[in-house]
DNA sequence: AAAATTTTCAACCGCCCAACA
DNA sequence: TTGTTGGGCGGTTGAAAATTT
């Protein structure tokens, strides 16, 4: 059973990315559009490559107004709020972020936030009455705002505006980011050099 | 210095949904 | 109305780098 696959598995190249592959797929992209059809892009432009990989290579590594690595403390804390709210809704949530895609998020969550949340404050987790509902299916589309869709929660937005830390914790409420010994600047501790392309890390 | 372990993130998988024939 | 197709999403995995032992 099951949906048959959309692309031809032994026909289709799979695993990182090359330079070269990078550049065929940019250029064409940025020449053509994906022609509003990622599943025949790949082989209008000369890539051996599963049509979705294609997509989410570009949507979350090759477009010009990504940005990699290095999130602020002001961002950990909007993903913060944001989850507590929607649960895991990673591209609602990278929509409220400028030049952040949803595996960036997700991905920034589940090695860093959820770590240090988790030892922050013992168990974690977002509290039942947050998580909405499936959301409608406008949300799918793009056309409408997902957080319009959720009005009862008052979402900051952070395309617009500086957030401080404290816009999201309460007066007095114990900042979860905070080392244990009580200093400060929690979201700051024991960070390396953001990775790079390939998997390097920055020097 | 080398081995083991941990961390990070790119990429894949499978499912759901909307659009369309 | 039903079946098919493609786009999009969240969950998960695996390779490689960084860190620890």
């Amino acid at each position: 059973m099951g949906r048959t696959p959309c692309c031809d598995r032994a026909a289709v190249k799979r695993g990182p990315w090359s330079p070269e592959e990078d550049e065929a797929l940019r250029s064409y992209v940025q020449r053509h559009g994906s022609g509003g059809n990622w599943i025949a892009m790949p082989k209008k432009a000369g890539l051996k490559r599963c049509g979705k990989s294609c997509r989410l290579r570009w949507l979350n590594y090759l477009r010009p107004d990504i940005r990699h690595g290095g999130f602020t403390a002001e961002e950990d804390a909007v993903i913060l709020s944001l989850y507590t709210q929607l649960g895991s809704k990673w591209s609602l949530i990278a929509s409220q972020m400028e030049g952040r895609t949803d595996n960036d998020v997700k991905n920034h969550w589940n090695t860093k936030l959820k770590k240090r949340l988790l030892a922050a404050a013992g168990t974690f987790s977002p509290a039942p009455h947050a998580r909405v509902p499936a959301p409608a299916p406008a949300f799918r589309t793009g056309h409408v705002s997902p957080l319009s869709l959720v009005p009862s929660v008052g979402i900051p937005t952070v395309k617009n505006r500086a957030y401080t830390y404290d816009d999201f914790l309460g007066a007095g409420a114990r900042d979860p980011f905070a080392a244990a010994d009580g200093s400060t600047s929690g979201a700051f501790r024991g960070c390396r050099p953001p990775m790079v392309h390939g998997g390097q890390r920055a020097q």
